[in-house]
DNA sequence: ATAAACTTTCAATAATTTTTGAAAGTTAAA
DNA sequence: TTTAACTTTCAAAAATTATTGAAAGTTTAT
């Protein structure tokens, strides 16, 4: 396969796997397409590249940088603003888990002990069908969280070596 | 809190999150009901308590026997089908692992077999960049992978306590 | 066979999400 | 300053996704 069309379907099966995740779609393919840039790239670029609009490859750089995923680089003696991707596989993958935690994980867990507090009668089915589910997903939740957390403090190699060592 | 709102509130919640993950909200709202609901209920049932039409519900409903979260009840003497969920939270995350696995992870992983296959002049930055990072990409997704394969035939308690202990 | 009870389908509609692009805003050089 | 280069905003339009509900289909009892 040439490069070019390797790039091309790596960006569309990247904002594939995105759309699948809740992510944008194009949101997944601008980061693909920094992700398999060796240089920063202009707006002007990324929209031609991907054939968007400027609105929408502005928004899209904006939530990029707010996912802590790409970042602007300034050059000397130019106007433009040029944006570029952090490489690290292993940092992205903990920018998403954290992210992702932070807004959807943290709230749920807040929500789940509000509904454990839930007092009712234990003779009552109802009630005990939902506490019982309610603790069980709680429980669960909570076993996701810890091992979230040491992933976000952790090397790769450690990571990986530990859990796949247990798991061998 | 009252039974009541707990319930609105989890279904609520349980919503949100799968739409936030790319799930159909009334279908992770269906499996709420079901989760936290001791009999097994009618398409009617789920209907009304939903606010749902027919239609919605009966594809939903079948949706959710395609993810094998939810099974059909027969209750003698009846003409009416009644629907009840696993409500072993394990075997919930197992499923759901293996459905997203199976939809999502392995076309991924295919498509990134192919990409690593493409070859290219070492000496060009484009063709380095893409390489390092398919190949990077590829190597973190075959770790999870492999993860997900253990989950999936694991014990609750062994798999956290794997995970957990290495983690203390 | 017929009817009643129940389930499924799917074209039309509604709701939501994404994208556009032109205008307004900002910044820096002349 | 003024102008030109560049960025941001946001209302309107387009695209996508979800929902409705009535009609068609199916099954079982009589």
């Amino acid at each position: 396969m040439e490069l070019a069309a390797a790039k091309l379907k790596f960006i569309e099966a990247w904002g594939k796997l995105g759309s699948e995740w809740g992510i944008n779609r194009t949101m997944a393919q601008v980061h693909a397409l920094l992700l398999i840039s060796p240089e920063a790239l202009t707006t002007e670029e990324i929209m031609d590249a991907l054939s968007i609009s400027r609105g929408n490859a502005n928004m899209t750089l904006r939530d990029l940088i707010g996912w802590g995923l790409i970042e602007k680089q300034h050059k000397a003696g130019e106007r433009k603003e040029y944006f570029f991707a952090d490489k690290d596989v292993w940092n992205i993958a903990r920018q998403v888990a954290k992210e992702r935690k932070k807004r959807e994980l943290d709230p749920v867990l807040k929500v789940l002990n509000e509904l454990s507090t839930v007092v009712g009668d234990e003779k009552n089915p109802e009630y005990k069908t939902f506490k019982k589910s309610v603790n069980d997903i709680n429980k669960l939740a909570v076993n996701v969280d810890k091992t979230l957390e040491t992933m976000l403090k952790a090397e790769e190699s450690w990571f990986w070596g530990s859990i796949l060592k247990v798991f061998k």
